[in-house]
DNA sequence: CAGTTCGTTCAATCTCGTTTGAACAGTTAG
DNA sequence: CTAACTGTTCAAACGAGATTGAACGAACTG
């Protein structure tokens, strides 16, 4: 079969494009996972850089990008010696992959940042650089983002669980 | 007070910016609510824009994004004809807003695609253009999509419960 | 050992969206 | 009415980062 693009898979290229660029990532790469998720066979490096008219440089960089985050695997087809790819059919699993690699993180850098300013904030009024009213409502302010953050942290465990 | 930046605001404002950026928001609108947000009376557009060292534009055009999320809102000071801005107090409201303006339809948009998706390739079965196992495929990978969306579904409402 | 075939790397290019300066319209003040 | 001031709009400039083509190194092939 000459394998010509279905609209399904077109759409749902499109799809997992857009959801990438929205997500900071590069369009390519949820295109390369998108065609992959629909493919029923491996595909060659090759044979992804033609049926989405993108550079090969492109493929190679998003698979590897997507290889590290197991989302997709490498196989190997006899006969052929191109490495094959094929995406991990849990997506679940990915997403919780995601989010420990990527989002957890950035999470709890902002909490560390968010002590620092709190004592920053008490340093600077032990200088006298701030009025104490001035004082009082940067450190409610600070406060209800302290709030906001606790509440996240017991929130962001259950999604895990519940995903 | 000539009000000079703190430490503790500059270091807010940096980290409001970013997290603007990365949501895919222009970093200025931002910096303006992390400015606003950390500031104990109300701004006009021109302190803003000095403090931040901005443009007016960038300001302007900030203010009234911001302002149609509610999460600013626009305040009379007496003696100046100036329009001034405050932050709005609540920031869960205000993830909320967001979450229900920009958030939820883009989801309810997927979920619409998806069935669509799933027309489509009933449809190219029918036609013939799809042999059965790999219809059989694509019908498994999308029933995984669905099902995931359909988590997710019963998991959002519960987050903007609990935040 | 040449000659291919693959995959990766990297500098140059291109693209997209933010940012800006300048012009504009509306409003107040003298 | 004119002048000053405020906020908005818009085309153009700019910058970040994705994409690409070309060159490279490695692995196979005959």
């Amino acid at each position: 079969m000459a394998t010509p693009l279905g609209r399904t898979r077109l759409e749902f290229i499109e799809v997992a494009g857009r959801v990438c660029q929205i997500v900071g990532l590069p369009r390519s790469v949820g295109q390369v996972y998108g065609l992959l998720y629909l493919s029923p066979r491996p595909l060659a490096l090759d044979d992804i850089a033609d049926q989405l008219s993108i550079s090969k440089a492109s493929v190679s960089t998003g698979t590897r990008q997507l290889a590290a985050w197991q989302a997709i695997r490498q196989v190997w087809v006899p006969g052929d010696r191109r490495d094959h790819f094929e995406a991990v059919g849990d997506l679940r699993e990915l997403l919780r992959s995601v989010y420990s690699g990527f989002f957890s993180p950035k999470y709890a850098k902002t909490g560390r940042k968010l002590e620092v300013l709190l004592s920053t904030l008490e340093a600077e009024r032990r200088e006298g650089s701030v009025s104490r009213d001035d004082h009082d409502f940067y450190k409610e302010r600070l406060a209800h983002l302290v709030q906001i953050q606790s509440r996240a942290s017991k929130l962001l465990p259950l999604m895990e669980k519940l995903l």
